[in-house]
DNA sequence: CTGACGTCTTGATATAAATCACAACTACTT
DNA sequence: AAGTAGTTGTGATTTATATCAAGACGTCAG
């Protein structure tokens, strides 16, 4: 199941453990406004959201809809429940058709977390996340766009046109015509240069002091 | 060693084992300019920043040093290594004076890794770390300063006045000139009141319509 | 080739927040 | 009580980026 793998908690399992894993996980398919689970139901599957958008909410006395959280692909939804071993804390309804993945707890701990082979490389797969989304805040809060543009080429040099420009705006967080005049500063630095097809570094070290 | 609780990834331990990991844990001071290990050094602890500023570094043919990475505390350092069992990959220098916590990875192991009830525990607090950081990014990249500062005031009710304002504006990746006019606003919106000693909620729900 | 659509570029303008400068508080210290 | 340092508030200005509007370029269908 290569929907396993595309989360990061699974990336370091091999084809093996994967099947392992795959022969106690059940992919479900869910219909908009259907409920993935209600407040109090017991927590005993691992929750992964492949596909759709997933609303976490309570509701209040007067019968309003708290929406706590909402959760978009790929995410592991609610483990805190599962891993304390209580009920969940609130409900989860489908805002949109989702897929999710659900993987039955107590197998995953017998199986896995009595393993400290395993364990420890889930711990690897955290930590990575950690340090991923540790990333995205130092280049997104403290960088300004050029500093952002600038890292985002240093660190991707060769898929530095694989991407449509407006899709490499959204993951800098700016817009098109922000990148536009982004790229032009930088091949007006000489730092970077154009042709045909597109972008190249013409001075990496250059690029690295922007953003450094 | 109240040191160690500081820190997310032990957060969820009680005191009995945090006397364990005193047990083999060692604080050590640096002064600014000392090495903490040496690229190829064995990685054979896990190594806590409490305080000061670390960089972890290579150095090139020409002896030119390259940062690659800037640690603040508090923070878990090169825990890849160690958990991969292969020795550092860079070099590790104070920038300022420094303290650190060393903890022994094979007792570390031993004690904790193998005990599956223990790995359950690390795993929440990584994952209460990852939904943190995640929250931290939404909030930020999201969410313009106005809408910051009601999410702030509508998390933490009670906490309200607990910090300096300054360390407020920090917090929100703000200046403090901004957090006082944003206050202001707030108040003006009769969503706060000030009174002698800070600011109260007036109208909380009008707090969550700024930022939901 | 010609239009048509998607993408990128460029310019003009608007806006949020940072910065600068300093005034007003607040809380200590002696 | 007066003086000083630390904190917060206010106004004026500047800056980065978004937004709005329009033109240029590329490519694919007919």
């Amino acid at each position: 199941m290569r929907d396993l793998k595309q989360f990061y908690f699974f990336e370091n399992l091999d084809d093996e453990q994967l099947a392992l894993l795959s022969s106690f996980s059940n992919k479900k398919h869910y219909e908009k406004g259907s409920i993935l689970f209600y407040e109090k139901d017991e927590a005993k599957s691992l929750i992964l959201l492949i596909e759709g958008v997933l609303k976490v909410y309570k509701t209040d006395q007067k019968n309003n809809e708290i929406i706590m959280h909402r959760f978009m692909p790929v995410s592991l939804v609610a483990e805190m429940a599962v891993l304390e071993g209580i009920s969940y804390p609130a409900s989860a309804a489908f805002e949109s058709a989702g897929v999710v993945i659900e993987i039955d707890f107590e197998r995953f701990k017998k199986e896995f977390l009595h393993n400290p082979q395993m364990a420890l490389l889930f711990f690897k797969s955290l930590s990575k996340k950690i340090k991923y989304l540790e990333d995205v805040i130092a280049l997104n809060i403290v960088l300004d766009s050029t500093a952002r543009l600038a890292k985002y080429i240093f660190d991707k040099e060769d898929a530095l046109n694989s991407l449509k420009q407006y899709q490499v705006a959204e993951h800098l967080h700016m817009t098109p015509e922000t990148l536009s005049r982004t790229f032009k500063k930088l091949v007006i630095l000489e730092l970077l240069e154009k042709d045909s097809n597109g972008y190249k570094i013409k001075n990496k070290e250059g690029l690295r002091v922007l953003f450094e």
